[in-house]
DNA sequence: TCTGGGGTCCTAGGACCC
DNA sequence: TCTGGGGTCCTAGGACCC
């Protein structure tokens, strides 16, 4: 191995077109036809395969437009349950290589492979290999980036897409990120690409030869040194060995779209309810609890209010979220404004056993978090159909 | 019939406290 | 009688990521 490749031992693994893969094999009809995997008639495309991409269809991209791009595109319903399976023995293979694997999604992972080159061989070696044992155990195929920073590593399986490896070793990472459009660098969305641009930056190389202080005065603080160092090459994030869902989360949320704009009181304030259900029943099941209650509106023309509250204490209690929930909607004394969608989300959540109500949850409040473990359990029995708040019934 | 749903983090202003 | 300087919490909005 050489000198160079030594250092370089971070690999991003990132699935191609995961979602439409997936369904793809799992239906071999569509093979050779254009597949976008998406729901909804107000949805999002969340995969579409190259076939597809072959007419401008792309990711986020709104299902009416990818249906009018390409309009001959089989737009299938993602299955969850069989992606979940596919991931997680992906991530298994991955595990098999190191132990030193961060999941980041269902279809992205970094793998520190330093400690298993004697083993396996160099990290290109390795990629290749890693690449092979998941398309004949799954059927799937993934690129890989390597480098020795994590953000180098995954603009470089970007670069590797589809079905390829790209290795940046250290004394080609500034050649290999200036000539980048700022957009690619992680954190610069569309919004701060087009803001970038109007500042004459286009390059991650532009980026990169501003001063410091000009660039934080540009974009801010945080994200100010953030790209300064991303387009150095100098990024010290590490990679946290962790299975996808291993952190507590610190908030918790819901939210819908209407099939249709309403401005009806009732159905808004019903579809409250079921989300604050939603919520509370989740964070029992993860035994958390949070102070903040916050209500998220999103109107006809796509802009989106929210309103939050911070309780004296953390709760659990649907009652209490929904109570919350509800008065932050009425306070917004909405009239006749037609609205899209409707969240609620709990934050600042803590483990429940940290949580002591001395005296403040009174007699009533404790029957209605006794009433909600009554509902979890006969949910769990029952199934979710069996048990709901009576204005959700009919 | 443009624009989901799950999250995270940052910024900025005001309140409040020392 | 003329106005400091932090730190933390709360709220609202915005941007971003997958």
């Amino acid at each position: 191995m050489d000198e160079a490749s030594r250092d370089c031992h971070l690999l991003h693994v990132d699935m191609d077109a995961f979602y439409a893969s997936v369904m793809v094999r799992e239906r071999p009809d569509l093979w050779q036809v254009p597949v976008v995997v998406g729901g909804g008639q107000r949805g999002v495309v969340l995969s579409a395969n190259y076939l597809a991409r072959q007419y401008g269809v792309r990711s986020a991209m709104p299902m009416t437009r990818a249906r009018r791009a390409c309009p001959q595109a089989v737009v299938v319903a993602p299955d969850f349950e069989v992606l979940d399976t596919v991931s997680s023995s992906v991530m298994e293979t991955f595990r098999r290589i190191t132990p030193l694997v961060e999941v980041v999604s269902l279809d992205e992972a970094f793998l520190d492979v330093s400690g298993a080159t004697r083993r396996l061989g160099s990290p290109l070696e390795i990629a290749e290999r890693l690449r092979a044992v998941v398309h004949d155990e799954q059927g799937v195929t993934c690129s890989v980036g390597i480098a020795a920073s994590v953000a180098v590593a995954k603009l470089a399986s970007r670069r590797a897409k589809p079905d390829g490896v790209v290795v940046v070793p250290p004394h080609r990472v500034t050649g290999f990120l200036h000539p980048l459009d700022v957009g690619e660098l992680w954190g610069v969305g569309e919004k701060t690409a087009a803001h970038l641009h109007r500042l004459g930056l286009h390059t991650v190389g532009d980026v990169a030869h501003l001063p410091l202080r000009t660039l934080q005065r540009a974009v801010g603080q945080a994200l100010g040194s953030q790209l300064h160092d991303l387009a150095w090459g100098t990024d010290r994030t590490t990679l946290t060995p962790r299975r996808g869902d291993q952190e507590p989360d610190r908030s918790m949320g819901a939210d819908e779209t209407f099939a249709r704009d309403t401005d009806d009181r009732e159905t808004i304030l019903r579809e409250v309810l079921r989300l604050s259900a939603r919520v509370a029943t989740r964070m029992r099941q993860a035994q958390v609890a949070g102070r903040t209650v916050t209500l998220r509106v999103r109107f006809a023309d796509f802009t989106t209010i929210t309103r939050s509250r911070t309780l004296p204490e953390a709760t659990d209690v649907t009652r209490e979220v929904h109570q919350v929930a509800s008065r932050l909607y009425d306070g917004l004394g909405l009239q006749r404004a037609r609205i899209r969608l409707v969240g609620v989300r709990v934050e600042g959540l803590v483990p429940r056993a940290t949580v002591h109500r001395q005296g403040l949850l009174g007699e009533r409040d404790h029957g209605w978090s006794d009433a909600d473990r009554a509902v979890d359990r006969a949910t769990r029995r029952f199934g979710a159909a069996a048990v709901r708040p009576a204005s959700l019934l009919g």
